[in-house]
DNA sequence: CTGAAAGCGCTTACAG
DNA sequence: CTGAAAGCGCTTACAG
């Protein structure tokens, strides 16, 4: 014998009211063909009952769970909560739930971490991929939010016009020695908002690279970065990949007794929850996430809708010499979300306070 | 006729081998009674066709979906990320897959949340209440991950054994006048920090709260602390229930000019992304998060195999005359799991360096 | 406008 | 040790 289920279902919503189950279905999905009265009847006993359909039952038989997994690259980046949580937004409105799963660490993980979406029936995915990574087929349609460098359709923020914003504008406040400070160089994130900073300015500004990763291996983990030292030779401006970063150097001048904005300005990325409460607030970029998640979760369940029924199957990393994205890319071209400037006051003009520079290096 | 699925089903590894699709199922779950020699020869068949198992097919047989849900009070909370990343883990080994529901804002998005949740048939759910929130019953197994004061039985950190930690770090450091800084005086979890702390220290060590709910609604978010002033007022440790407000009261005093932990100390707690890494590095309170998650998911998934199959319902409020958490909330008893201290730079003895206070005073 | 029937893929009690 | 059959709850093409 089957487990019953406790509650009510067709069968008894049809049974109480003498009518046909599939006339119950159809009044319920208001698939029409039954009349009004009789539709307002069943929708009446249904809530009576407290009526709750079998996601089961109808996934079985239309061959669609209504989940979408979401899979993430590192669940401990502080990005991830946003990301997380506009993507169940929009999934939701969508009429979707949201299966995580975690990659965490190496890219087998990811790999396995699809897999058991893919067990767990989801009808597509979206995921936001390890540094490096390539998806291959998932068996699944699926929407990759990443940089737009990176090869395939994506929907991304435009990281390279966020370097751009960030640059202008400490150029504007009349910066002419900027340290840029990156985590990892194998990050193309990083590399595009890079990329894009630099490509703002003109010869009569320097800008040299610093990547932490690079210094800890020598130094290790939490080591200082020597901003102190770079204040000495004439940077002003210290701008950041990510917000953690901009923090990290923001402390490390406070500690060393530079004052900010005063004598040196920081800069972040992405608006993390701090940004805007530590002393002096952070001036950063932000992304829009609900944007991007919307963009996304609307792509991916149109390929749903329109797409073939779903072709389970082992999903498997891309072989070297196929081609990048196999997969049931969902979004029709490359989407670049722009990102927006905010503006606090851990950057501002130079020459308020007392500094190691000439004033003429600084203004101009 | 029904949406067929693409990938082979049991009927199909069946008639490929000529045998009934009862015994490959019993193959396959190992549930014994198949000769050793046919599950070979059913394994490798499955393995070759690709056989992915139908989670629809088996949910609707067995009425457990193998999925369990996680509610979040506030997704965008900074511990967010590793509360998802362990219950994900945990459940991931116990053979779960985890849905994620956002009850961003108010009471009754989490009654919707958790709707939700019931409607795509959840096994269970794991829930981190809003501050204040009471569930009631869910229609199926619950664990909640609270604190230890919240009525009803919870599963989380010990926050006043981890409050009773930092104080007795800080007198054991010289501190005699010290500052809690909170966020909520509505929050228990804050509250029962801030009670183990003073809880710790006897009559010759001065406290006072600072709640900066309050003083924001005076001054505005982001508002200054004063902590400048509480420093002129002999205050040499500053004490956060959260890093988030620890990093504040960082910068602010850094910004002041005054030297940490040289001339004041600041701690913090949850040990989140940042603390190792800003300057100096925070000293803080950690939750065995990995633990929290295990017992919660060990103690959902073992009321789910072990309890009457799933009802179904809409949830609702607990009303105010009934008893808090009537659901079936799955822990047999309250689970306090210990905090652990994680001493870093931003907390050192006093009187390292210039201070505008006696050292009479600071020292024993 | 309404109903009878088939069938999605699985598991399990039962018969052989 | 193996198989035939029932049935979980739903939707949909078809017949009336």
């Amino acid at each position: 014998m089957a487990t019953a289920r406790p509650g009510p279902n067709l069968s008894r919503i049809a049974a109480s009211l003498g009518v046909s189950v599939a006339t119950v279905s159809n009044a319920l999905s208001g698939k029409g063909r039954v009349s009004a009265e009789l539709v307002e009847r069943i929708r009446a006993t249904a809530a009576t009952l407290g009526y709750v359909p079998s996601q089961a039952g109808r996934a079985l038989r239309t061959g669609r769970s209504g989940v979408l997994g979401l899979v993430l690259p590192d669940i401990s980046n502080p990005l991830f909560p946003q990301i997380a949580q506009a993507i169940e937004h929009a999934a939701a409105i969508a009429g979707y739930g949201v299966l995580i799963a975690d990659s965490r660490g190496d890219v087998g993980t990811q790999t396995e971490a699809i897999h058991r979406l893919v067990e767990r029936g989801v009808d597509g995915m979206v995921i936001v991929p390890r540094r490096g990574t390539r998806i291959a087929d998932a068996g699944c349609p699926v929407a990759v939010i990443d940089t737009p460098s990176t090869p395939g359709n994506t929907v991304s923020a435009d990281h390279w016009q966020g370097g751009r914003e960030i640059a202008s504008h400490l150029r504007n406040l009349g910066h002419r020695k900027i340290l840029l400070i990156g985590g990892s160089s194998a990050s193309s994130v990083q590399n595009d908002r890079i990329g894009g900073f630099k490509s703002a300015l003109d010869a009569t500004i320097k800008t040299e690279v610093l990547w932490i990763e690079k210094l800890e291996e020598q130094d290790g983990p939490g080591c200082l970065l020597g901003l102190a030292d770079k204040v000495q030779q004439g940077f002003t401006a210290f701008a950041a990949v990510s917000d953690l970063h901009a923090l990290r150097a923001l402390t490390e001048l406070q500690r060393a007794g530079i004052a900010v904005p005063d004598s040196a300005s920081v800069t972040g990325f992405d608006d993390l929850i701090w940004s805007p409460v530590v002393t002096p607030a952070l001036t950063t970029i932000r992304m829009d996430i609900a944007a991007i998640a919307e963009i996304a979760i609307t792509a991916l369940v149109s390929a749903i809708q329109n797409g073939e029924p779903i072709k389970k199957g082992r999903p498997r990393e891309a072989s070297a010499d196929e081609p990048l994205h196999v997969n049931r890319l969902v979004t029709a071209e490359k989407s670049r979300v722009p990102m927006q400037l905010v503006v606090r006051q851990s950057s501002g003009p130079l020459g308020l306070a007392s500094t190691n520079l000439s004033a003429g290096e600084l203004l101009t």
